[in-house]
DNA sequence: TCTGGGGTCCTAGGACCC
DNA sequence: TCTGGGGTCCTAGGACCC
């Protein structure tokens, strides 16, 4: 037995722990860059603003409608998060964290009362945090992701929680969910189910799995069977290590320079490197790209990439940012406007295994290496990112995002800490 | 003027091995 | 006219997730 708790409208909560008068408000987060709408609260959907709306588009509409904008946070986020999940491992004998705002818990031993459990989890959580989770139960992932959908959207008799055990009639209610409200499907698969005549879940409950993998794949079959109730996906304890490791930005204008672009490109090389140390880790292999507004249409497109590999596994700042600044001097065409540009490591191994070099020329000292980013990490943990960093960043530029409407890092940063006046 | 960032898995086909 | 059987690795492309 699975269980899905899931935290409603994840971003604009966290927005509201600490500024409690938000509550009731229509509240929107938006992307990185201020760029487009990432996360509503309920009053914002009821306003039809949709998930993924460029933000100038309802800019308008926002002033009149009384909307309040905040740009992603994702210091407060990710520590909130963090603090919801420790509370949900105490709930179960296992967890699974499946993003910054979901987990699955393995229910198996736990006494037989779920939904009152379930009901209790959510209120410590709620109560704990200042987070609103929904949970959703059921024999497998797939169902419990149903379940969990179902449960925000009211259609269970003990809010926040539905235990699909105890639906009166699940074959209706599979009868009543369109395709693409299913966990693993959208928009083209939906559309060839669709086309085969299965256009709600219980259609695929019915269809044989050997026709589902015929058309589609093994994956499309394992939902099949999930929603039958045949559990194909287990709970993941460990996630695997990561295979690639990438960090890109808009930048807040647009860049025509090699200078400025060689800055971006080093800055971003150098939060990869954080990154990949941060999961000890190796890279072998790097890969920068840069591109135009793929929205523009007074000029041409342009975006290309070049990817490089190194003569050994490394993981140090120095080597990543040379190697980034190489590949982009070989894409980098005067003339255009860039408006995005990212580095992504390849091939990574884990730090300590990596195949030595024989004859390494230069000769280099990986010790000293080591000891170097050992030490830059550490400064910058304690004192904050980019206390420490290389010249290559520069100090500012015009790359940086915008965020204009950022709220404080209320629980990281001593300086954000909210002030509690009595009365 | 203004449009996110970070990932995963699966499949098919080609090249190659013994 | 007829040409084995069993495998791996790599890449590109397509789909999906939050």
């Amino acid at each position: 037995m699975f269980a899905l708790v899931d935290c409603n409208n994840f971003y604009a909560s966290c927005e509201r722990v600490f500024a409690p008068r938000l509550e009731g408000r229509p509240l929107v987060v938006l992307s990185n860059n201020d760029g487009c709408v990432i996360a509503r609260s309920n009053e914002a959907k009821a306003l039809g603003i949709p998930m993924g709306a460029p933000y100038f588009k309802i800019e308008p509409l926002a002033r009149a409608q009384g909307l309040v904008v905040r740009s992603s946070n994702y210091a407060l986020y990710g520590d909130l998060s963090r603090r919801v999940m420790q509370i949900l491992a105490d709930c179960a004998p296992r967890t699974e964290i499946y993003s910054i705002d979901e987990c699955f818990l393995d229910l198996a031993g736990l006494p037989q009362e779920l939904t009152a459990q379930a009901l209790a989890i959510a209120r410590r959580v709620r109560q704990w945090t200042g987070i609103p989770v929904s949970i959703g139960m059921a024999p497998t992932k797939t169902l419990a992701k149903l379940a969990n959908r179902l449960a925000k959207q009211g259609q269970t008799p003990t809010p926040p929680v539905l235990e699909w055990g105890r639906l009166a009639d699940p074959a209706a209610t599979l009868a009543r969910v369109p395709v693409e409200d299913l966990w693993g499907i959208a928009g083209r698969w939906g559309g060839r189910l669709r086309a085969l005549g299965l256009d709600h879940a219980q259609a695929v409950c019915l269809a044989e799995p050997r026709r589902l993998r015929q058309h589609f794949g093994v994956v499309m079959e394992r939902i099949g069977w999930e929603l039958r109730g045949v559990s194909c996906l287990p709970l993941e304890r460990a996630p695997p290590p990561r295979q690639q490791i990438l960090t890109s930005r808009s930048f807040g204008e647009r860049l025509t320079e090699l200078t400025e672009l060689r800055a971006a490109v080093a800055a971003f090389a150098a939060r990869a490197g954080e990154k990949l140390r941060a999961q000890g880790l190796c890279a072998q292999a790097l890969s920068v790209f840069i591109q135009t507004s793929p929205f523009t249409t007074t000029a041409p497109y342009y975006a290309n990439a070049a990817t490089l590999g190194f003569e050994h596994p490394s993981q140090d700042t120095g080597t990543l940012i040379g190697c980034a600044t190489r590949g982009l001097e070989r894409i980098y065409r005067p003339g255009h406007a860039y408006q995005k540009a990212g580095v992504l490591l390849l091939d990574l191994v884990p730090a300590g295994v990596e195949q030595g070099t024989l004859f390494p020329y230069p000769p280099s000292d990986p010790q000293r290496s080591r000891r170097l980013m050992e030490t830059l990490d550490r400064i910058n943990r304690r004192q904050g990112r980019h206390t420490l960093r290389y010249g290559a960043e520069g100090m500012s530029g015009r790359w940086r995002m915008r965020q204009q409407l950022k709220s404080p890092a209320y629980t990281t940063r001593w300086e954000d800490l909210p002030i509690v006046r009595a009365s």
